[in-house]
DNA sequence: GTAGCTGCAAACTCTTTGCAACTCT
DNA sequence: AGAGTTGCAAAGAGTTTGCAGCTAC
Protein backbone atom coordinates (compact mmCIF):
# COMPACT_ATOMS: atom_id res chain seq x y z
CA UNK A 1 0.00 0.00 0.00
CA UNK A 2 3.08 2.30 0.68
CA UNK A 3 4.41 3.57 -2.61
CA UNK A 4 8.02 4.28 -3.28
CA UNK A 5 6.80 7.44 -5.84
CA UNK A 6 3.71 8.98 -6.42
CA UNK A 7 1.34 9.28 -9.49
CA UNK A 8 2.63 12.96 -10.21
CA UNK A 9 6.50 12.58 -10.00
CA UNK A 10 6.18 9.20 -12.32
CA UNK A 11 3.96 11.41 -14.74
CA UNK A 12 6.54 14.34 -14.50
CA UNK A 13 8.86 11.72 -15.64
CA UNK A 14 7.44 10.88 -18.75
CA UNK A 15 8.31 14.19 -20.13
CA UNK A 16 4.70 15.14 -21.35
CA UNK A 17 2.98 18.45 -20.85
CA UNK A 18 1.51 19.42 -17.26
CA UNK A 19 -1.50 21.20 -17.16
CA UNK A 20 -3.83 22.43 -14.39
CA UNK A 21 -6.47 19.83 -15.44
CA UNK A 22 -3.70 16.80 -15.34
CA UNK A 23 -2.27 18.11 -11.89
CA UNK A 24 -6.28 18.41 -10.78
CA UNK A 25 -6.30 14.69 -11.70
CA UNK A 26 -3.45 13.19 -11.00
CA UNK A 27 -3.82 14.89 -7.29
CA UNK A 28 -7.25 13.55 -7.20
CA UNK A 29 -5.72 9.93 -7.67
CA UNK A 30 -3.32 10.59 -5.70
CA UNK A 31 -5.17 11.21 -3.00
CA UNK A 32 -7.97 8.70 -3.63
CA UNK A 33 -7.74 5.16 -1.50
CA UNK A 34 -10.91 4.23 -3.20
CA UNK A 35 -11.24 2.72 -6.70
CA UNK A 36 -13.20 6.50 -8.24
CA UNK A 37 -14.93 5.82 -11.40
CA UNK A 38 -14.85 8.54 -14.14
CA UNK A 39 -18.00 10.32 -12.82
CA UNK A 40 -16.35 9.98 -9.67
CA UNK A 41 -12.77 11.59 -10.39
CA UNK A 42 -14.91 14.12 -12.68
CA UNK A 43 -17.31 15.06 -9.46
CA UNK A 44 -13.79 15.69 -7.41
CA UNK A 45 -12.05 17.73 -10.10
CA UNK A 46 -14.77 19.58 -10.35
CA UNK A 47 -14.74 20.55 -6.84
CA UNK A 48 -11.03 22.23 -7.52
CA UNK A 49 -11.43 23.35 -10.90
CA UNK A 50 -15.33 23.86 -12.33
CA UNK A 51 -14.79 24.37 -15.88
CA UNK A 52 -13.09 20.88 -16.37
CA UNK A 53 -14.39 18.74 -18.94
CA UNK A 54 -15.55 15.17 -19.10
CA UNK A 55 -13.85 14.68 -22.31
CA UNK A 56 -10.33 15.89 -20.53
CA UNK A 57 -11.25 13.19 -17.85
CA UNK A 58 -11.67 10.48 -19.54
CA UNK A 59 -8.40 11.66 -22.28
CA UNK A 60 -6.49 12.02 -19.12
CA UNK A 61 -7.48 8.44 -17.07
CA UNK A 62 -7.11 6.73 -20.53
CA UNK A 63 -3.82 8.19 -21.16
CA UNK A 64 -2.31 7.43 -17.59
CA UNK A 65 -3.82 4.13 -18.63
CA UNK A 66 -1.58 3.82 -21.39
CA UNK A 67 1.91 4.74 -19.45
CA UNK A 68 0.39 1.99 -17.05
CA UNK A 69 0.80 4.23 -13.83
CA UNK A 70 -2.92 3.47 -13.13
CA UNK A 71 -5.31 0.47 -14.05
CA UNK A 72 -8.59 0.47 -15.70
CA UNK A 73 -11.16 -2.24 -13.09
CA UNK A 74 -14.53 -3.41 -13.72
CA UNK A 75 -16.32 -4.58 -10.39
CA UNK A 76 -19.09 -5.89 -12.07
CA UNK A 77 -20.71 -2.30 -13.20
CA UNK A 78 -21.54 -0.46 -16.33
CA UNK A 79 -19.08 1.80 -16.17
CA UNK A 80 -15.04 1.65 -15.51
CA UNK A 81 -13.21 2.63 -12.02
CA UNK A 82 -9.33 3.71 -11.92
CA UNK A 83 -6.95 1.60 -9.65
CA UNK A 84 -4.17 3.88 -8.66
CA UNK A 85 -1.87 1.42 -6.97
CA UNK A 86 0.24 -0.40 -9.66
CA UNK A 87 1.35 -2.68 -6.97
CA UNK A 88 0.13 -6.43 -7.53
CA UNK A 89 -3.08 -7.15 -5.51
CA UNK A 90 -6.35 -8.78 -5.05
CA UNK A 91 -10.07 -6.98 -4.32
CA UNK A 92 -12.47 -8.39 -2.28
CA UNK A 93 -15.64 -6.63 -2.94
CA UNK A 94 -18.23 -5.87 0.02
CA UNK A 95 -21.43 -6.73 -1.78
CA UNK A 96 -23.77 -4.92 1.21
CA UNK A 97 -21.22 -1.22 1.08
CA UNK A 98 -19.63 -1.83 -2.43
CA UNK A 99 -16.25 -1.14 -0.31
CA UNK A 100 -13.51 -2.49 -2.47
CA UNK A 101 -10.97 -3.60 0.23
CA UNK A 102 -7.11 -4.94 -1.22
CA UNK A 103 -5.17 -7.61 -0.21
CA UNK A 104 -1.96 -9.63 -1.54
CA UNK A 105 -1.02 -13.48 -0.81
CA UNK A 106 1.40 -14.86 -1.79
CA UNK A 107 0.11 -18.71 -1.92
CA UNK A 108 -2.08 -17.42 -4.44
CA UNK A 109 0.65 -16.24 -6.69
CA UNK A 110 2.56 -18.79 -6.23
CA UNK A 111 -1.24 -20.82 -6.77
CA UNK A 112 -1.90 -19.21 -10.02
CA UNK A 113 1.78 -19.63 -11.58
CA UNK A 114 1.38 -23.27 -11.10
CA UNK A 115 -2.37 -23.86 -12.77
CA UNK A 116 -1.33 -21.55 -15.54
CA UNK A 117 2.00 -23.96 -16.48
CA UNK A 118 -0.33 -27.27 -16.18
CA UNK A 119 -2.45 -25.72 -18.53
CA UNK A 120 0.58 -25.06 -21.11
CA UNK A 121 0.95 -21.20 -20.44
CA UNK A 122 2.91 -18.79 -19.48
CA UNK A 123 1.08 -16.46 -17.67
CA UNK A 124 1.15 -12.63 -18.27
CA UNK A 125 -1.82 -11.07 -15.83
CA UNK A 126 -4.64 -12.64 -13.77
CA UNK A 127 -6.90 -11.07 -11.76
CA UNK A 128 -9.09 -12.64 -8.41
CA UNK A 129 -12.47 -10.66 -6.98
CA UNK A 130 -13.63 -11.79 -4.21
CA UNK A 131 -17.11 -11.01 -3.22
CA UNK A 132 -18.56 -11.43 0.00
CA UNK A 133 -20.32 -9.94 3.16
CA UNK A 134 -19.06 -8.88 6.56
CA UNK A 135 -19.35 -11.69 9.28
CA UNK A 136 -20.96 -10.58 12.02
CA UNK A 137 -20.23 -11.97 15.39
CA UNK A 138 -23.29 -11.31 16.99
CA UNK A 139 -26.17 -11.67 14.96
CA UNK B 1 -17.95 -30.11 -18.13
CA UNK B 2 -20.67 -32.83 -18.48
CA UNK B 3 -23.61 -31.02 -17.50
CA UNK B 4 -26.33 -33.30 -15.83
CA UNK B 5 -29.01 -31.72 -17.70
CA UNK B 6 -29.02 -29.34 -20.77
CA UNK B 7 -30.30 -25.93 -20.37
CA UNK B 8 -33.48 -26.55 -22.49
CA UNK B 9 -34.83 -29.29 -19.96
CA UNK B 10 -33.65 -26.77 -16.77
CA UNK B 11 -36.03 -23.89 -18.66
CA UNK B 12 -38.71 -26.04 -19.48
CA UNK B 13 -38.99 -26.42 -16.01
CA UNK B 14 -39.73 -23.19 -14.91
CA UNK B 15 -42.56 -23.07 -16.39
CA UNK B 16 -42.42 -19.81 -18.34
CA UNK B 17 -43.64 -19.99 -22.03
CA UNK B 18 -41.78 -21.92 -25.17
CA UNK B 19 -41.32 -19.77 -27.76
CA UNK B 20 -40.25 -20.41 -31.06
CA UNK B 21 -36.85 -17.85 -29.95
CA UNK B 22 -36.43 -18.78 -26.85
CA UNK B 23 -36.01 -22.41 -27.90
CA UNK B 24 -33.93 -20.75 -30.68
CA UNK B 25 -31.59 -18.86 -28.52
CA UNK B 26 -31.54 -21.55 -25.81
CA UNK B 27 -30.27 -24.41 -28.89
CA UNK B 28 -27.52 -22.28 -29.66
CA UNK B 29 -26.45 -21.72 -25.70
CA UNK B 30 -26.68 -25.78 -25.24
CA UNK B 31 -24.37 -25.95 -28.23
CA UNK B 32 -21.99 -23.59 -27.36
CA UNK B 33 -18.68 -24.38 -26.27
CA UNK B 34 -17.26 -20.97 -26.11
CA UNK B 35 -18.73 -18.02 -24.38
CA UNK B 36 -20.26 -16.23 -26.98
CA UNK B 37 -21.15 -12.51 -27.12
CA UNK B 38 -24.93 -11.05 -27.81
CA UNK B 39 -23.89 -10.36 -30.91
CA UNK B 40 -22.55 -13.46 -31.40
CA UNK B 41 -25.68 -15.50 -30.10
CA UNK B 42 -27.69 -13.12 -32.52
CA UNK B 43 -25.82 -14.03 -35.28
CA UNK B 44 -26.08 -17.60 -34.57
CA UNK B 45 -29.57 -17.26 -34.09
CA UNK B 46 -30.16 -15.74 -37.14
CA UNK B 47 -28.78 -18.51 -39.28
CA UNK B 48 -31.45 -20.72 -37.77
CA UNK B 49 -34.47 -17.95 -37.58
CA UNK B 50 -33.96 -14.89 -39.86
CA UNK B 51 -36.68 -12.60 -38.57
CA UNK B 52 -35.28 -13.03 -35.03
CA UNK B 53 -34.57 -9.31 -33.68
CA UNK B 54 -31.38 -7.99 -31.55
CA UNK B 55 -33.69 -6.79 -28.96
CA UNK B 56 -35.14 -10.39 -28.27
CA UNK B 57 -31.73 -11.70 -28.13
CA UNK B 58 -31.13 -9.14 -25.17
CA UNK B 59 -34.32 -10.17 -23.42
CA UNK B 60 -33.47 -13.45 -23.45
CA UNK B 61 -30.30 -13.50 -22.43
CA UNK B 62 -31.00 -11.42 -19.84
CA UNK B 63 -33.88 -13.64 -18.32
CA UNK B 64 -31.68 -16.53 -18.36
CA UNK B 65 -29.25 -14.60 -16.55
CA UNK B 66 -32.02 -14.04 -13.98
CA UNK B 67 -32.95 -17.34 -13.38
CA UNK B 68 -29.44 -18.61 -12.98
CA UNK B 69 -29.27 -20.36 -16.02
CA UNK B 70 -26.57 -18.71 -17.38
CA UNK B 71 -24.06 -16.65 -16.21
CA UNK B 72 -22.64 -12.76 -17.58
CA UNK B 73 -19.27 -12.21 -17.91
CA UNK B 74 -16.87 -9.48 -19.20
CA UNK B 75 -13.48 -10.59 -20.53
CA UNK B 76 -11.96 -6.96 -20.18
CA UNK B 77 -14.28 -7.04 -23.49
CA UNK B 78 -16.24 -3.82 -24.27
CA UNK B 79 -19.52 -6.08 -24.69
CA UNK B 80 -21.09 -8.75 -22.15
CA UNK B 81 -20.77 -12.84 -23.13
CA UNK B 82 -22.10 -15.32 -21.70
CA UNK B 83 -21.15 -18.76 -20.00
CA UNK B 84 -23.31 -21.65 -20.26
CA UNK B 85 -21.65 -23.70 -17.67
CA UNK B 86 -23.00 -23.31 -14.38
CA UNK B 87 -20.69 -25.25 -12.42
CA UNK B 88 -18.23 -23.33 -10.66
CA UNK B 89 -14.85 -23.31 -12.63
CA UNK B 90 -12.43 -20.29 -14.13
CA UNK B 91 -11.02 -19.11 -16.72
CA UNK B 92 -7.56 -18.99 -18.42
CA UNK B 93 -7.62 -16.25 -21.19
CA UNK B 94 -5.48 -16.77 -24.30
CA UNK B 95 -4.19 -13.49 -25.29
CA UNK B 96 -3.05 -14.69 -28.40
CA UNK B 97 -6.03 -16.00 -29.90
CA UNK B 98 -8.77 -14.91 -27.54
CA UNK B 99 -9.65 -18.67 -26.57
CA UNK B 100 -11.45 -18.71 -23.16
CA UNK B 101 -9.83 -22.23 -21.57
CA UNK B 102 -11.80 -23.53 -18.37
CA UNK B 103 -10.50 -24.96 -15.22
CA UNK B 104 -11.20 -25.74 -12.03
CA UNK B 105 -8.70 -26.28 -8.98
CA UNK B 106 -9.98 -27.32 -5.11
CA UNK B 107 -6.23 -25.75 -3.74
CA UNK B 108 -7.72 -22.11 -4.88
CA UNK B 109 -11.56 -22.94 -3.53
CA UNK B 110 -9.62 -23.24 -0.04
CA UNK B 111 -7.39 -21.11 -0.26
CA UNK B 112 -10.20 -18.51 -1.53
CA UNK B 113 -12.24 -19.31 1.51
CA UNK B 114 -9.27 -18.71 3.83
CA UNK B 115 -8.57 -15.72 2.37
CA UNK B 116 -12.23 -14.16 2.66
CA UNK B 117 -12.37 -15.59 6.34
CA UNK B 118 -9.12 -13.95 7.36
CA UNK B 119 -10.66 -10.51 6.07
CA UNK B 120 -13.50 -11.02 8.37
CA UNK B 121 -15.87 -11.74 5.26
CA UNK B 122 -18.03 -14.39 4.20
CA UNK B 123 -17.92 -15.34 0.42
CA UNK B 124 -20.58 -14.93 -1.56
CA UNK B 125 -18.79 -15.55 -4.90
CA UNK B 126 -15.82 -14.62 -6.39
CA UNK B 127 -14.18 -15.02 -9.83
CA UNK B 128 -10.37 -15.78 -11.14
CA UNK B 129 -8.90 -15.00 -14.80
CA UNK B 130 -5.71 -15.67 -15.68
CA UNK B 131 -4.44 -14.50 -18.77
CA UNK B 132 -1.39 -15.96 -20.64
CA UNK B 133 0.56 -17.01 -23.34
CA UNK B 134 0.49 -20.53 -24.79
CA UNK B 135 4.12 -22.51 -24.12
CA UNK B 136 6.49 -23.23 -27.51
CA UNK B 137 8.54 -25.23 -26.34
CA UNK B 138 10.74 -24.71 -29.49
CA UNK B 139 10.84 -21.37 -30.40
C1' DG C 1 -59.12 -15.56 -24.43
C1' DT C 2 -55.34 -13.55 -22.44
C1' DA C 3 -50.91 -13.03 -20.25
C1' DG C 4 -46.88 -12.77 -21.98
C1' DC C 5 -43.64 -12.48 -25.95
C1' DT C 6 -41.94 -10.25 -30.19
C1' DG C 7 -40.15 -6.82 -33.67
C1' DC C 8 -39.36 -2.24 -34.47
C1' DA C 9 -37.62 2.06 -33.56
C1' DA C 10 -36.56 5.34 -30.35
C1' DA C 11 -34.16 6.27 -26.18
C1' DC C 12 -30.53 5.74 -22.87
C1' DT C 13 -25.81 5.21 -20.81
C1' DC C 14 -21.09 5.25 -21.18
C1' DT C 15 -17.30 6.55 -23.95
C1' DT C 16 -14.88 8.57 -27.96
C1' DT C 17 -13.88 12.09 -31.35
C1' DG C 18 -13.65 16.40 -34.69
C1' DC C 19 -12.69 20.87 -34.36
C1' DA C 20 -11.53 25.59 -33.22
C1' DA C 21 -9.57 27.98 -29.39
C1' DC C 22 -6.14 27.93 -26.04
C1' DT C 23 -1.76 26.91 -23.20
C1' DC C 24 2.42 24.82 -21.72
C1' DT C 25 7.29 24.69 -22.86
C1' DA D 1 5.97 29.68 -32.24
C1' DG D 2 4.22 25.26 -32.26
C1' DA D 3 2.91 20.89 -30.67
C1' DG D 4 -0.10 19.25 -27.72
C1' DT D 5 -4.35 19.99 -24.79
C1' DT D 6 -8.93 21.60 -23.86
C1' DG D 7 -14.15 22.32 -23.98
C1' DC D 8 -17.98 21.65 -26.53
C1' DA D 9 -21.17 19.19 -28.96
C1' DA D 10 -21.96 15.55 -31.90
C1' DA D 11 -21.32 10.76 -32.79
C1' DG D 12 -20.47 5.94 -31.53
C1' DA D 13 -21.01 1.45 -29.25
C1' DG D 14 -23.72 -1.44 -26.46
C1' DT D 15 -28.01 -2.05 -24.21
C1' DT D 16 -32.86 -1.09 -22.74
C1' DT D 17 -37.66 0.08 -23.42
C1' DG D 18 -42.60 1.63 -25.12
C1' DC D 19 -45.83 0.02 -27.89
C1' DA D 20 -48.90 -2.39 -31.11
C1' DG D 21 -49.43 -6.83 -32.89
C1' DC D 22 -48.82 -11.73 -32.30
C1' DT D 23 -48.57 -16.51 -30.01
C1' DA D 24 -48.30 -20.21 -26.62
C1' DC D 25 -50.98 -22.01 -23.31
Amino acid sequence: MTETENLESRYLKSGLKMTGQRRTIIKILDEASDHPSVETVYARARQIDPSISLATVYRTLSLLEEMDLIIKRDFNDSYARYDTNIDHHHHLIDMESGAVIEFKNEELEALKLKIARDLGYDLLDHRLELYGRKKSSSS
